[in-house]
DNA sequence: CGTAGCCTTGACCGCCCTCAAATTATGTGG
DNA sequence: CCACATAATTTGAGGGCGGTCAAGGCTACG
């Protein structure tokens, strides 16, 4: 498993022997065991760690007066959490583990010592993280404007896209350690219509989940009711690290032909030339 | 404005007199008009050029094959926009301005001279930018648990601290150049079902929203019903900018006591030990 | 074999969507 | 200033999706 996780990271930004090896021997040091729904994160909390997700489920939530648990992420083998706060960030939200589930415990001193020797080990780091805000941009419009089917059938492709990614699935199916319950709170559901849902899924012959197992019958149709477009999953090469990293970073700033000088650039007022399409001021809807 | 919208930067990294100067230049000379409902970025798009807002509403939203328009983020006064895309990623979404507006251009050579030679200020856009992700994720929230009145109560309530910033509201109203059509992609909803939603937040004597000015009758009534807890929009102090920039900064990862130095470190199983309690496994919904 | 957790199923209902039409701003040219 | 066109909002009727409450079945595990 910590193989696999290893070379997923490493499609975010390559890592040289040596880099690897550090973090092939941070894997097998700093293993850590959680227990199935333990709360890992609080918010409010400040972190002196953050941890590399190696096998299990967690997710990102809040625990809302009402008794509402709404999942803001869901976190996969490969993935990372508590980044922004092992560097300075308090949380704003809990994480909590779904299942039971191993993690890589890696200190602040452990970052700061990469940082200074292995940018290339923090920057794929940062790039999965990176990787997570997309899909939470993602949640936002899914859970925003379609329907039950269509957001279940959407969490399912884009968790095994995901997990294909470390070899836990194929566009056949995978297992995944999930209640309807979690998935409910992921989709903005209640647990009974979720069932409902699953069931309508089912008899459709499109997809089944029982037992944590996911079976996709007809992946194709999956993705047509889904409306899925995988583009946002996919890190683009390595601009996911530069959508992180500071601009104050020169380096990532390629200095263009030289500034024409002076305090305002003479920018071409794009958008009024362009007379583009306005915006359709109200398109009917479905 | 251009002086209101400069002290609300301040406020998230202190700027010395030289670089505030150079903003108050950029300001004046790389404005531009923009007229309502334009499309200024594009999905796909690179862009050669970020925009600082001066005065007017702006979104970035989506255009989906269903023709819905989901809103994934309000852009006000002070508000930046092609930050990420002007220093290498394209965009995955598009940025439209919602009335007629006022945005300063600044080019990449632009930025890239700042970052050489005033990365506070640098930091201070980058800053504004970290808030928008941090609203964006208390959206995602709001959209997936709560009920029209609590969305548009939230909305209005976020809005109008927002506005506050750059003092062009107070908890009492202020003017939102929006629609009903841009509350309803906004908030997830219909605009027929705004009208009446608008109506009903009317008739219990919180506040009105017409002609595009909002009124609060009751400003703790308001917040009452969002269930609205600013905390989310407060930039803490210094932590915003640490939330985007990039770990291999060492300046930003405090050395810590030092590392007991080999691989693996001596890093508690914290919430193993800390035996917290469990997630309330299901919970009564409200 | 009993208990607890998870899932299913049914009945009921309310929120919100859809379609459609009327009404009220807003803007433009005469 | 009025006539007209367009955009925005309001209102009504009807219906479906998804929530709520509650009971019963299934699975796992001690």
């Amino acid at each position: 498993m910590i193989d696999t996780v290893i070379e997923r990271i490493e499609e975010f930004s390559p890592l040289d022997a040596l880099s690897r090896k550090e973090l092939q021997v941070a894997c097998l040091g700093g293993r850590q065991l959680f227990r199935p729904r333990q709360v890992l994160f609080r918010p409010g909390e400040q972190a002196t760690a953050s941890y590399l997700l190696l096998d299990g489920f967690a997710c990102r939530h809040l625990v809302l007066k009402n008794g509402k648990r709404p999942i803001t992420g869901l976190l996969l083998p490969g993935d990372i959490f508590g980044m922004r706060s092992a560097v300075s960030q308090p949380y704003d939200h809990a994480v909590s583990s779904l299942s039971q589930l191993h993690a890589v415990c890696l200190s602040r001193a452990t970052l700061s010592r990469w940082s200074e020797r292995w940018p290339a080990l923090i920057d794929a780091l940062w790039s999965t993280r990176a990787l997570q805000s997309s899909i939470q941009a993602k949640w936002l419009v899914i859970v925003g404007s379609s329907s039950a089917l269509e957001r279940l059938a959407h969490l399912f492709c884009e968790l095994l896209v995901r997990l294909q990614a470390v070899g836990l699935a194929t566009e056949d199916g995978g297992t995944l350690p999930l209640t309807q319950a979690d998935l409910a709170d992921a989709a903005g559901l209640t647990p009974v219509h979720v069932s409902r849902t699953l069931a309508r899924l089912s008899g459709l012959g499109i997809a089944t989940f029982r037992y944590n197992q996911l079976s996709v019958q007809d992946p194709e149709q999956l993705r047509r009711v889904a409306g899925f477009d995988p583009g946002y999953l996919l890190q683009p090469a390595n601009a996911a690290v530069s959508q992180i990293r500071c601009a104050s970073d020169t380096s990532y700033v390629t200095p263009a032909p030289e500034p024409p000088a002076g305090g305002a650039d003479a920018c071409a007022p794009r958008a009024l030339l362009a007379k583009r399409t306005p915006i359709p001021s109200r398109p009917k809807r479905s």
